[in-house]
DNA sequence: CATAGGATCGCCT
DNA sequence: GGCGATCCTATGT
């Protein structure tokens, strides 16, 4: 399908599609872009992860749960949902498929792109090496998502106050360097928990 | 109202 | 490999 548009943001269509699991793997190698108070910051995606809607044990929103905070994933896609675990890190979704349908691919890895000095200041680090991007609570780290993100539409760009977007910038991506595999931390999830939902990417030299 | 536990991380041994 | 940090959410009384 046709996913660039003449800015490069990767349109509400690619997000609307009632397949969580391809657009989860599409989303590597995509440029994963936040604007916080005029600072802009970017991350190559190299990890995802698919929570399958209301049937996914895993999911926030198994058996149809709707409460304040996961009330964002039954909106439609390319919507934000941010929240946040273990009381410390806040994780970015994206929401997919329509309205009232709860799909969602969580972003667990990102390769810095743009923006260095600023991600440096985020994580304190004085040499920012791509595996800091490692890690869902990292990538929020880095981009400087926080949990009041959670409902932004990613569909535009809004380069000012808080904004994410995401665009396709023509990286290439080979079948062969990405592994899929079950999903991390979600042994509560009985069968579900071994669904191989978990994509990464490893780009050759 | 009380309580248990989590889609994690980094430091410790 | 183990564990503490840290707080919101969901559930049950």
């Amino acid at each position: 399908m046709k996913q660039m548009t003449s800015s490069g943001i990767v349109p509400r269509e690619f997000f609307t599609r009632n397949d969580v699991i391809q657009i989860a793997n599409e989303l590597l190698g995509k440029v994963l872009y936040t604007s916080f108070n005029h600072e802009i910051t970017a991350g190559i995606i190299t990890e995802t992860e698919a929570y399958a809607g209301v049937t996914d044990k895993a999911s926030h929103a198994y058996n149809n749960l709707r409460t304040a905070r996961t009330e964002i994933m039954y909106r439609t896609g390319g919507t934000a949902y941010v929240y946040l675990c273990y009381g410390i890190h806040s994780l970015f979704n994206i929401v997919t498929s329509v309205e009232d349908d709860p799909q969602a691919i969580l972003i667990r890895g990102i390769e810095p792109l743009h923006g260095i000095e600023i991600m440096k200041k985020r994580s304190g680090k004085d040499l920012l090496e791509s595996k800091y991007g490692n890690g869902p609570g990292n990538v929020t780290k880095l981009l400087g998502i926080r949990v009041i993100d959670s409902g932004l539409d990613i569909c535009k760009k809004i380069p000012s106050e808080r904004g994410i977007w995401i665009r396709d910038e023509g990286i290439q991506v080979s079948g062969e360097e990405v592994k899929t595999g079950p999903r991390i931390g979600i042994q509560y999830a009985a069968e579900d928990a071994d669904l191989p939902y978990r994509f990464q990417w490893s780009r050759k030299k």
